[in-house]
DNA sequence: ATGGTTTTTACTGCGTC
DNA sequence: GACGCGGTAAAAACCAT
């Protein structure tokens, strides 16, 4: 299997950007008119945002505008709309209050902090919600993916579904269903792996929350984010991330893709692309890196070989 | 539960450095 | 001889029914 040289090799990349998270490169992602980070899951406009809504021009801007306080987060349990009593020991004007008016506000501020996770409901929803942002750095995940997974936690919770089921389970379903929803690449097994349980029960807990919260089938990342994925935590040359990309983009036979598992064949496009490049990655850390085995990389290779264009479109000869 | 499909495990042979 | 690669058979995992 001679592939080397069969593709020009001079393309363009200098429309690129850098993540302003990690640093990674961003894809560009079409349909959506947004650019993301294979890496990191960075996506340039969130449609969860959390982050304020204005930007303070100066200093005096800033004054003004600071005391519409935090802005509202799914994340927390209480949205993050809650009353601090301060304690300064001071009134409204500044004075000092007496003695017996400051021993009064400490059991008033002990009250109300406890008053706010009264129930046991609330309880149970910030202590999910803790968990879910744990698992959620744990898996390097941006904001945008920990808001989704808090509101889908939020449904199942108001649907009931949540009742007597395991806390890490659902925070591991909802987290892995988030990360679907928003096209952040990361596998049912890293999930499971971060959260400590086997990959079976995580894949339950999903089929529960998908069937019962989110009704309508959310197909796993495509094979394109798998592919950048690949490249970035494996730190290979991006442009063979941009040849594997055109690869699989034109690959659409079904004998190719169908049934097939994206990590599977995002390697097989990888190894296949450093082939052409001559940067020669050895299968078995490609393998590796995509979490799949040897073989199976092989064989997506061979279908990709046999059905697919290098012959038609890539080769001189033809 | 089941059967069909895909992936993994384990092993072997070949060529090259 | 170690390494990368290709292949195969059987077991295991997965998925729709």
């Amino acid at each position: 299997m001679k592939l080397v040289s069969l593709y020009g090799v001079g393309r363009d990349d200098s429309f690129r950007t850098a993540c302003p998270v990690c640093g990674n490169t961003l894809i560009g992602d079409a349909e959506k008119g947004e650019e993301v980070c294979p890496l990191c899951g960075y996506v340039t406009s969130a449609p969860a945002d959390s982050g304020p809504e204005w930007k303070a021009m100066d200093m005096e801007e800033k004054n003004r505008r600071v005391r519409v306080g935090a802005p509202t987060t799914l994340a927390l349990h209480d949205m993050g709309l809650t009353t601090e009593i301060g304690r300064s020991g001071r009134d409204s004007r500044g004075k000092y209050l007496d003695p017996s008016m400051r021993t009064n506000m400490e059991k008033l501020r002990k009250w109300q902090s406890r008053s706010r996770t009264s129930t046991s409901e609330e309880r149970g929803l910030s202590n999910v919600l803790g968990k879910m942002g744990e698992l959620c750095s744990a898996l390097n995940l941006p904001d945008n993916v920990k808001e989704t997974a808090a509101k889908i936690y939020r449904d199942s919770a108001k649907r009931k579904v949540a009742k007597s089921k395991s806390i890490i389970g659902m925070t591991a379903a909802t987290v892995y269903l988030a990360c679907r929803k928003c096209g952040v690449s990361r596998t049912l097994k890293e999930v499971a792996r971060a959260a400590n349980m086997d990959k079976g029960s995580v894949a339950r807990y999903f089929r529960l929350v998908l069937k019962e919260v989110e009704k309508e089938y959310v197909p796993p990342p495509s094979v394109e984010k798998y592919i950048s994925k690949l490249v970035n935590t494996a730190k290979i040359d991006p442009k063979v991330e941009r040849l594997a990309l055109s690869l699989a983009g034109r690959a659409t036979d079904p004998k190719i893709t169908s049934g097939k598992a994206p990590a599977g064949l995002a390697a097989a496009y990888v190894y296949l692309s450093s082939v052409m490049y001559g940067a020669h990655l050895p299968q078995r850390e490609v393998a590796e890196f995509a979490e799949v085995t040897e073989v199976t990389v092989r064989n997506r290779c061979r279908d990709i070989l046999e059905n697919f264009v290098i012959r038609q479109e890539f080769s001189p000869a033809k």
